[in-house]
DNA sequence: CAAGTATGATATAACGATATATCTTCGGTC
DNA sequence: GACCGAAGATATATCGTTATATCATACTTG
């Protein structure tokens, strides 16, 4: 009993020829209202779904979205994908969603088949070293792509956050705190936007011309923050700030100084970014550069959907400005 | 220069017909050395790209499968993703992943959708209070499905976890340990996962003859947590236990002890659920029932797969039982 | 009343692939 | 040399839609 309905079937239920219903079904065309009615009682009856497939291949319409992001276990980013996803269900595309987890060789593997499976849009975190013959192929193809985040491709639409700018404010701050010795602290060099990050930190403290930068390494991860922290105060005992990279890690920092029964905002200063829903609940809250996950989806999808729209728009960049929340991790150095 | 090409291009380019290109591209048929070279070159020349979707249409196979879960900002549902994808793309399926957040009539639409654009299979998260119909429609269409977590339909296959064996396990640990009040915090009565667990608290409690149960409701986010344990100790002071029904709920709860200058697994106890990565590195770090979501998402994967491959066979239902992984929130009573 | 114009429906082709049947060509066998 | 089978390719139909063209029928209009 497992028969799928299709237009065929419900002409023939409606006792009318197939184009007639497929006409009643989207609203086009002239149809008397009895023949509109006969069609879609016909239809109800027998649970008629259309197969969106079939009318994209002849229609050219696609309105299935891909979205290609780098670690879905991050909740800043599950919150992106939720302000981009409501808004785009709203104009009637599914969006569906994929995680590379940075794996460069998945991330090929998905982006493949998306093409193959026919997405009409993407929405797109490149992995580090994603090769040009991925943004080629799709270039080719001319499927509307718009990155988030990393900016690789001039060529594309991008939507991301002014990370240079925000990290030179956060920067100021501590230095207006009074901090003299102030270190980055998490990702790594093959990362786009930590080099922003990193250059709008060493461009505040040359700015003052104070200390050598300081830039250490760390996996974006609580544990891994913990960790780093620790390294990082062995070789630097002289560092009273800290910016971080992202919350998981400024929030991993933070907890190090915890366990070492050491008052963050008092005994080391620590910025985050992202504002993740984690950082207002910690102990101390987190001090961190704010940007708004929700907005910048949605900002987000109406790039995708105003390139849609007009595929011959020269391709646009929205740049957010992150703002800094002064929390509880923050403070003047002690001497 | 944005012309797709399909097998009809690179027939022309090799010199040869349609289904030749076809039966080379997929290793079908009988087909010389010869040709078989002529038609790859042209493949790669063109850089073609096989359409899944036609492809779909007309062969009834189809690789494409859907994960509707319910909170994708969970890490704990985050990860059990990955576990499957993993499996699942290593059988050349494509998961996308659409997000309900519990909302029943979101899930609805995407539901429709995913039948819309042909999914092979689905993985589900069921909303709670799902409608019958939305279930009826999917089996109707014979629509593999493996639903997860909450088992509503005892027809499909079901992944889940002996929910009320766990919070048996965790309830006994803590009259072990020597507590008489026994509290139950987080989740609601709508949802058939805490049902069970409630149950089995109360089964737990009530073997020993012990104080009534206490059911504290709370959302499943670390803030709600944190009011919710609050609100639960003014109400019932003589509480010293606490089985939580979740992670984010149970860290909310540790949360708000540390806040109120008391130290959790002392002045009172909090066991969680789940183990996601933030209980192990908490302050204190969280004892938890512990279930591997990697895993779980690997097990959930292999019984949609074994229905693909047999969509006749007998439904199936696998529980997986979670660990009590003791850490430091748990420890004797104060008297 | 012939010719033109709405109106409401249908016929036909096409999208890009695969399944099935058909057709050469060649070599082997008696 | 006639017949048969296998190998290697192609012709044709089909999946479920939509786009375009065509076709009746009725209604205007001069």
């Amino acid at each position: 009993m497992s028969v799928k309905p299709t237009l065929s079937t419900v002409a023939r239920e409606a006792g009318v020829s197939v184009p007639t219903v497929s006409q009643v079904l989207r609203g086009t065309g002239r149809i008397s209202e009895q023949t509109r009615d006969k069609v879609l009682q016909a239809a109800a009856r027998l649970r008629y779904v259309p197969d969106s497939r079939a009318a994209a291949m002849r229609s050219g319409e696609n309105h299935e979205i891909g979205f290609v992001i780098n670690q879905l276990i991050n909740p800043f980013n599950a919150e992106v994908v939720s302000g981009a996803v409501d808004l785009l269900e709203a104009e009637g595309y599914l969006v569906s969603i994929v995680d590379t987890r940075d794996d460069t060789l998945r991330q090929g593997r998905q982006l493949e088949a998306f093409i193959r499976h026919g997405r009409g849009g993407l929405l797109w975190v490149p992995a580090p070293e994603t090769p040009d013959e991925a943004f080629d192929l799709l270039s080719r193809r001319g499927i509307p792509t718009v990155t988030f985040l990393r900016n690789v491709r001039r060529d594309l639409d991008h939507v991301g956050i002014r990370n240079a700018e925000a990290t030179a404010t956060a920067t100021r701050y501590l230095i207006g705190l009074g901090h003299r010795h102030i270190a980055y602290l998490g990702g790594n060099d093959r990362s786009v936007v930590r080099q922003e990050r990193v250059a709008g930190y060493r461009q505040a403290l040359a700015a003052q011309g104070l200390a050598p930068a300081v830039v250490w390494d760390s996996e974006d991860n609580k544990l891994a923050g913990l960790d780093a922290l620790n390294a990082l105060r062995r070789v630097h005992p002289a560092v009273t700030g800290v910016v971080c990279n992202g919350d998981m890690v400024a929030l991993g920092a933070s907890l190090a100084l915890v366990r070492a029964g050491l008052q963050p905002g008092r005994d080391l200063s620590i910025i985050g970014f992202d504002d993740i829903q984690d950082a207002a609940v910690g102990t101390p809250p987190l001090t961190t550069m704010a940007v708004c996950p929700q907005k910048l989806g949605r900002k987000l999808a109406q790039v995708l959907l105003d390139r849609i729209k007009d595929p011959d728009m020269p391709s646009t960049v929205v740049e957010v400005t992150a703002e800094l929340v002064v929390r509880g991790t923050t403070g003047a150095p002690v001497r």
